[in-house]
RNA sequence: GCGUCGGUGGCGGAGUGGUCAAUCGCAACAGGCUGUAAACCUGUCGGACAUAGUCCUACGGAGGUUCGAAUCCUCCCCGACGCA
């Protein structure tokens, strides 16, 4: 430990020498054994302690839920999509309002996702049943297109990439855009997150492997264009951290060799991407695991639900996000200790219990199922807010009993009997 | 009382001689959702047989015309409107 700390301040000096990271993480404890870890990680608009989750509000709000609630419910930071952003209202609006956490009315630290999920979700992903999640059950050919033709490009997708970046029709009005690793970064900048990352590749899992190969290459060109592009700007390398993100599909070699990549470049922090079959996602994480040092923050992103994420904690993961708990929430389903429940079903009409017996979320407590069922039911937009705000709080404190539990030296205990209850309830 | 227009599956509402167990919407029932093109999408939705398929019962009621009727004719019941 002793060793670690000398470590890890030599690694911060070195850091702050050269580029005066915005960011501090510290370690505060390990899991006995395993990868995991507990953490501090200091950002210019507050303390995050890791791990932790971060709701996703893509549009400069987390559907449904006010700042104060998600305060309250115990989120420590948010993160937020620069495509989307950058669309509408346009980073320049988010810049005149003082940045992204003054614009939207949240005081702690905030991060946003580069737009490069939507290369895929917009590109490879468009019209498919392709997701952050594939089953390898349904083929890509299968899936039913449901966007509208008129705002389609002549390639069937919104998204087409080249080496030098990505050009996009909008989703909005079908205009034509073009990203590129340095405008990411720039419309970042403007607006202002604590943490952001990287303009990245995200493949799909039916690509073969030569083309992961070609994207994960391609991602580190970018990566190295996005450091370049930061770098030159003095004033946000001050005051916003980037992190760098690791690719490479499926395939273990890729994942260090990208791993080893992400890492020589510099970066403050490491994101882990990727479109995953449920099958692939253990495998590909810890194969990058394997190659990141101890001491820069690793945010797993777009994960997930519940017992990914505690396979991502257990792997050594510090941050997470996932728009789970608020899509869920809205479209009817709520997490539970004993798994989700769907409460549009006709048996929680009349069902007057808590929505989950024994687990408290601030906010949501004289609520029951039947009143939300009812709320879900007949439109009303409270039902959504609730189940947003109770997803949310349950997933904030399944990281703060997790983050509890290392810290008590029993993560692995708590992790067992949390997924006992929770897929056998 | 006379006249006109109507009565279709839980509701709304298409269909106006065969390809109709009947388009579609809603509701209902179930499923899906992991860096948000998502307050969204998918499936089922008369009954029976596990499915394909087959059979049964159905388009206010009763008769009739026809090879064949939700669709045409007659009478009856009910509704809306108009005239007395």
């Amino acid at each position: 430990m002793i060793q670690d700390n000398l470590y890890l301040s030599i690694q911060t000096r070195y850091v702050t020498l050269a580029y005066m990271s915005a960011i501090n993480f510290k370690i505060e404890k390990r899991t006995a054994g395993g990868a995991g870890r507990a953490g501090i990680l200091s950002t210019p608009h507050g303390t995050i302690r890791t791990p932790a989750f971060a709701p996703v509000g893509t549009k400069a709000n987390v559907k449904g839920i006010l700042p104060s609630a998600l305060e309250a419910l115990g989120a420590e930071v948010v993160l937020a999509n620069t495509y989307h952003l950058y669309l509408q209202p346009g980073e320049k609006i988010v810049k005149d309002a003082g940045g992204l956490g003054k614009f939207m009315g949240w005081k702690g630290p905030t991060m946003t996702d580069s737009g490069g999920f939507q290369v895929f979700s917009l590109g490879a992903a468009f019209g498919k049943t392709i997701s952050k999640f594939t089953k390898e059950d349904s083929p890509p050919e299968e899936s039913v297109a449901v966007y509208d033709e008129g705002v389609a490009s002549q390639h069937g997708q919104l998204a087409v990439i080249d080496d030098e970046g990505v050009s996009f029709t909008s989703h909005l009005d079908g205009s034509l855009h073009r990203f590129t690793p340095e405008r990411s970064v720039e419309i970042q900048h403007s607006l202002g997150a604590d943490i952001f990352f990287a303009f990245d590749e995200c493949t799909s899992p039916t690509e073969p492997y030569a083309y992961q190969r070609e994207a994960m290459e391609r991602t580190h060109r970018w990566a190295e264009r996005s450091l370049k592009a930061h770098r030159q700007n003095i004033d946000a390398v001050g005051k916003q951290a980037l992190f760098g993100i690791v690719q490479g599909g499926r395939h273990e070699d890729l994942r260090k060799e990208s791993a080893r990549e992400i890492v020589r470049l510099g970066f403050d922090g490491v994101g882990i991407g990727g479109s995953f079959s449920k099958e692939d996602m253990r495998g590909a994480l810890s194969a990058a695991m394997s190659e990141l040092p101890e001491e820069l923050p690793r945010h797993f992103l777009g994960i997930g639900e519940p017992s990914d994420i505690l396979e991502g904690i257990a792997s050594g993961m510090d941050l997470f996000d996932c728009v789970a708990a608020t899509r869920l929430g809205r479209h009817g389903s709520i997490y539970t200790k004993h798994g989700l429940l769907h409460l549009k079903n006709e048996k929680y009409r009349n069902d007057f219990s808590a929505l989950d017996s024994g687990t408290v979320i601030s906010g949501t407590e004289s609520f029951t199922r039947a009143y939300v069922s009812h709320l879900l039911r007949s439109g009303e937009m409270l039902g959504a807010v609730i189940a947003s705000m109770h997803n949310v709080g349950f997933i904030l404190r399944l990281f703060a009993d997790a983050r509890q539990a290392i810290l008590d030296g029993r993560f692995e205990d708590y992790r067992a009997d949390f997924i006992r209850t929770y897929t056998h309830g």
